[in-house]
RNA sequence: GUCUCGGUAGCUCAGCUGGAUAGAGCAACUGCCUUCUAAGCAGUAGGUCAUUGGUUCGAAUCCAAUCCGGGACACCA
């Protein structure tokens, strides 16, 4: 089958524009690319299923928008028989109708093929950086939005033949370590996690917010010292700023305006907390743990070790993984060597006081800082050396950071350095930014207590989908076992989850509707599951047993009927959906495609004319059509389920 | 202030490389289970695509201005 192999590895969408290039040539002389042709899906209320846009073609034809279409409907029509059986044109839409035969023939070299669509490998490295939480607390929504589009972006860019090396780079070091730390120190009395039975995580995430509680209660006092003006508490400096925070709080412009006594109360209290006891002890500690400090590192370590025991039960439940672990501990100190490197080069300047920085205002951005004085390195500093290790480490051709948009400045900078620093990993940057979820009443804040935890979330969403599996379960699922029962609350509990937070556009910011999202109708991953489910149930039928075993060499050869060819035609858009996903980068392109089947499917399923089922498959009319179905919704299962597979979330046999 | 992202149905979102009468889901209302799984299907209702101007055969889509909202612009990470 030489001749259909040449077919199916182009696109009907491909196809159709090569084909509309050719006639353009031959019919009017005029050389267009193929991106000069507009290939639409056709209107349901006109025949055929793509249209070709002729307007912008009458510039050379010189004919009426009509008389183009017809010349160009003729010509495909007469030339690529084995594509294009009719036409027919509406104003300037030229309608193409798809000959059934290249349709069946295409059903039956990929019905069964679990790998149509998935691109051969290209030679490419890609590295995703993606999750990387802090050690001080549990997971929260935030970072499941994270999670799950690192993940699923991974398995777009697999599907699209890259090679894909999955990292997380965890901040396990720093101040708000050393928080958690020194209240467990005072306030635990040696609790542990095996002791309270508390995830390790959550224990330790509930000693940072008894930290929290603790700076507050103690910041108090000196707060309403400074707004009687006493400021025993400051150095020079701070007792200036102080003044005029002060001093501005009483102008009656100020009195009348909330948001600006909000800042100004939030600088004061911001710099009373820092002079509280507990955060003074907590920056000690950190000096400690810098200076390697043997007590401080072991607690650091136990702490720790509690986290990520919390942190791989957490993972192994979302089904998310990673290939190379990165540790902010052992990154932190790098980055001077390029400073070392900038500063030789002449693209970065020392000041008096001996920092190092670079200008980047000629770029329309500021000047930025990449060492202090006293020569320690900042944020930026560390992810330029961060970079450096993981190009030396990989050479990948693309290093995409999967972090909140409110880092696009960072990312922004981050790649223009390592530009001007000429380092190879530059082209490659790429910032995945995605917006923030937030909650109906606002921004989740960890201090206030408003957030989201992921283990609750995925608590709940099980225990919504076993809720409403058991209204079913008597009908359709008696013989399951419990253990097969539970898997499946997880695989449609979980699978709610990952859709609701990947079928929006990462870049928009999603309000995150509790009751919403524990909703398993509609545009949902139950009702995908559902559609696999269906589908699955017909294939084990009985009465389909023997026109099962016959699929394999059997090819229709008849007249489609509408939801037939919509379901085959819907299918073979696959590659290029995946092709768009990894374009725009965002698995929602995958979400409402993989929702768009489903509800096809279902349509597909329930017609009905005159209380007779249109595309019954077990009481087809006749042997073709059954196995004509039959390849229809095994190729219609498949992409199903791969779709579901880009992300992340598996498909039951049965729910 | 500068930069940046967004504003589409009551709510949550698609559509944005310009194309036909702007689509889903939820919520509301009608119907459909002796017939392959009703977690479903079919239908009704719901729109000044933020506003104004421009580009053109044609604008939700491109451009400009304005309004509203998020975020960033740290010797925090």
């Amino acid at each position: 089958m030489l001749f259909a192999l040449i077919i199916f590895s182009m696109s009907v969408v491909q196809s159709i524009r090569t084909a509309a290039v050719a006639a353009i040539k031959s019919l009017y002389d005029q050389q267009v690319t193929e991106a000069d042709i507009s290939v639409n899906i056709t209107k349901p209320e006109f025949e055929g299923e793509y249209t070709i846009v002729v307007f912008p073609f009458t510039k050379f034809s010189r004919q009426k928008p009509e008389e183009t279409g017809q010349r160009i409907g003729e010509y495909l029509q007469n030339n690529h028989q084995e594509l294009i059986s009719g036409f027919n044109v509406v104003k300037g839409f030229l309608n193409l109708v798809i000959n059934h035969s290249y349709w069946a023939a295409f059903l039956q070299q990929q019905y069964s093929n679990t790998k149509f669509g998935i691109q051969p490998a290209n030679g490419k490295k890609v590295m995703v950086e993606y999750s990387s939480p802090n050690t001080n607390k549990p997971l929260h929504l935030g970072h499941l939005r994270n999670n799950f589009l690192g993940y699923s972006i991974a398995e777009i860019l697999k599907a699209n033949g890259f090679e894909v090396i999955k990292t997380n780079l965890v901040n396990d070091r720093g101040i708000h370590i050393c928080k958690s730390m020194l209240a467990w120190q005072e306030f635990a009395h040696g609790d542990t996690p095996q002791s309270t039975g508390i995830k390790g995580d959550h224990l330790v995430g509930d000693y940072y917010v008894k930290f929290e509680s603790v700076v507050k209660e103690q910041a108090e006092p000196i707060i309403d010292r400074v707004l009687e003006r006493d400021f025993r508490d400051f150095n020079p400096t701070e007792i200036e700023k102080l003044e005029k925070l002060v001093t501005a709080l009483h102008k009656p412009e100020v009195q009348a305006d909330e948001d600006k006594i909000g800042k100004i109360m939030g600088d004061i209290k911001e710099m009373s907390r820092n002079k509280t006891e507990i955060m003074l002890q907590a920056k000690i500690m950190l000096q400690q743990w810098e200076a390697g400090n043997p007590e401080v590192r072991e607690l650091w370590n136990k702490m720790n070790g509690w986290v990520y025991e919390g942190f791989d039960v957490t993972y192994k439940k979302l089904g998310i993984d990673f290939d190379k672990m990165y540790y902010e501990s052992e990154t932190y100190l790098l980055g001077k060597d390029l400073v070392e490197d900038g500063l030789r080069k002449g693209v970065l300047f020392k000041k008096e006081d001996n920092s190092v920085w670079i200008d980047l205002t000629a770029d329309g951005l500021d000047e930025k800082l990449l060492l202090r004085g006293d020569g320690t390195s900042v944020y930026m500093t560390q992810d330029l050396g961060t970079a450096r290790l993981k190009y030396d480490d990989y050479q990948m051709d693309q290093s995409i950071y999967v972090v909140a948009d409110e880092q696009n400045y960072h990312f922004k900078v981050l790649q223009l350095i390592l530009e001007k620093l000429g380092e190879p990993s530059a082209p490659g940057i790429f910032h995945l930014s995605y917006g923030m979820v937030e909650l109906p009443h606002g921004r989740m804040k960890s201090r206030e207590g408003t957030v989201v935890d992921a283990d609750d979330m995925i608590d709940e969403m099980v225990k919504a989908a076993e809720d409403k599996t058991k209204e079913h379960i008597t009908k359709k699922l008696s013989d399951l076992s419990e253990g097969e029962l539970y898997e499946l609350y997880e695989t449609i509990g979980l699978g709610a989850m990952k859709f609701f937070l990947l079928r929006v556009d990462p870049k928009k910011r999603m309000i995150f509707n509790p009751e919403e999202s524990i909703d398993l109708n509609g545009f949902t991953a139950a009702f995908v599951q559902y559609a696999h489910a269906r589908i699955k149930s017909i294939l084990r039928d009985p009465g389909n047993e023997d026109a099962v075993a016959e699929l394999n060499k059997y090819t229709y050869n008849g007249t489609l009927l509408p939801m037939e060819k919509e379901l085959i035609s819907l299918n073979e858009q696959f590659p290029g959906i995946l092709a768009d996903a990894h374009k725009e980068m965002s698995p929602s392109v995958i979400a409402n495609y993989a929702f768009q089947l489903a509800q096809t499917f279902n349509s597909f399923y329930a017609e009905k004319a005159d209380g007779v089922p249109t595309y019954s498959i077990t009481k087809a009319e006749n042997e073709e059509k059954k196995k004509l179905r039959l390849q229809i919704i095994q190729l219609t299962a498949n992409t199903i389920a791969k779709s579901m597979q880009l992300l992340g979330i598996r498909v039951p046999e049965r729910m």
